[in-house]
DNA sequence: CGGTATTAACGAAATATTTCGTAGCAAAAG
DNA sequence: CTTTTGCTACGAAATATTTCGTTAATACCG
């Protein structure tokens, strides 16, 4: 198992590509705050990112600076530095990076059973009829005459 | 450092209860391994659980040991220490866990709304037909609304 | 022009997480 | 009884994350 790890840490520190994904780290908690921001706000500065923060907690201007230059670094935001104040924007969309985390949620504590960990959002928790009802178009959409994957399990009783 | 902060800080580091709920640390990624082989395979020594971790990834028997003890600390786990080889077994049951971890994830990265991240989980990702209908089931069961999607199990609640 | 304000770049401290080596002790084997 | 094995505790290094102070450059204002 020792290859399978180094491969796997490989991956997961952006050293090799799948091939199919592109190389793009995990965003940390704080990232992703940022990220929320750059998200709703669109392409922003150091600034409008700061006093966004600055809403919610308290956190200084170098320290939110830092942050988007790390990330920078990492890839996960690119920027435009062609005047002085700087202009950041997501590398990912937003669906992006919200279904890697997903993935990540999935394997690290649902055992990869995407069943679980959508019953137990939906469970543990007061949805509104709203959003039920939209779930189910979902669900709908998703087609359940087409789906291909029904049965990766050959053995249909004959 | 604004009072709202400090009180953030405070119960997100375990020392301030908010009331309703437990005092537990969030789980690492390390730790959420651990937790996944003690759900699976019920109370554990370190000498199984470590097992289980070797057999996805390289990892020392002290490294699972030191990580089974500092969950200990943290009262992520609870131990049995009667006779020499110690017991662990998950403090909180394991819907209790994925629960908050989803609360979390939610926070982070949808905004808050369940509903983004259920399609996000439904919609990049191949659910089998068996699971979309289980998924349809539940959503009945949270709200016995029309549009009963062909709900032939005549389950209900108490 | 001279002073104030705004910004990017670093360096570095503080904290959290992951990993393992070593030591000491108890149990099992010989 | 002595050796070997297995276990816990402890310390500490390596890494990752978060935070901020200081400095230097640039823009703005009077």
């Amino acid at each position: 198992m020792c290859f399978v790890h180094i491969c796997y840490e490989a991956i997961r520190n952006g050293l090799l590509t799948p091939m199919t994904k592109k190389n793009i780290p995990r965003p940390t908690e704080s990232e992703l705050e940022i990220l929320q921001v750059l998200w709703q706000h669109g392409p922003s500065t150091v600034r409008l990112v700061n006093d966004e923060l600055s809403k919610r907690r308290d956190v200084g201007y170098t320290t939110t600076l830092k942050l988007l230059q790390l990330m920078h670094e990492k890839g996960i935001v690119t920027r435009d530095d062609s005047s002085r104040t700087h202009v950041y924007r997501p590398a990912l969309r937003e669906q992006e990076t919200q279904g890697q985390l997903i993935d990540r949620l999935l394997e690290a504590a649902f055992g990869g059973s995407a069943l679980k960990l959508v019953q137990q959002a939906l469970g543990n928790r007061r949805t509104t009829r709203e959003e039920l009802d939209q779930i189910r178009d979902l669900l709908d959409n998703i087609d359940p005459h087409a789906t291909p994957s029904a049965t990766d399990t050959p053995d249909e009783l004959a």
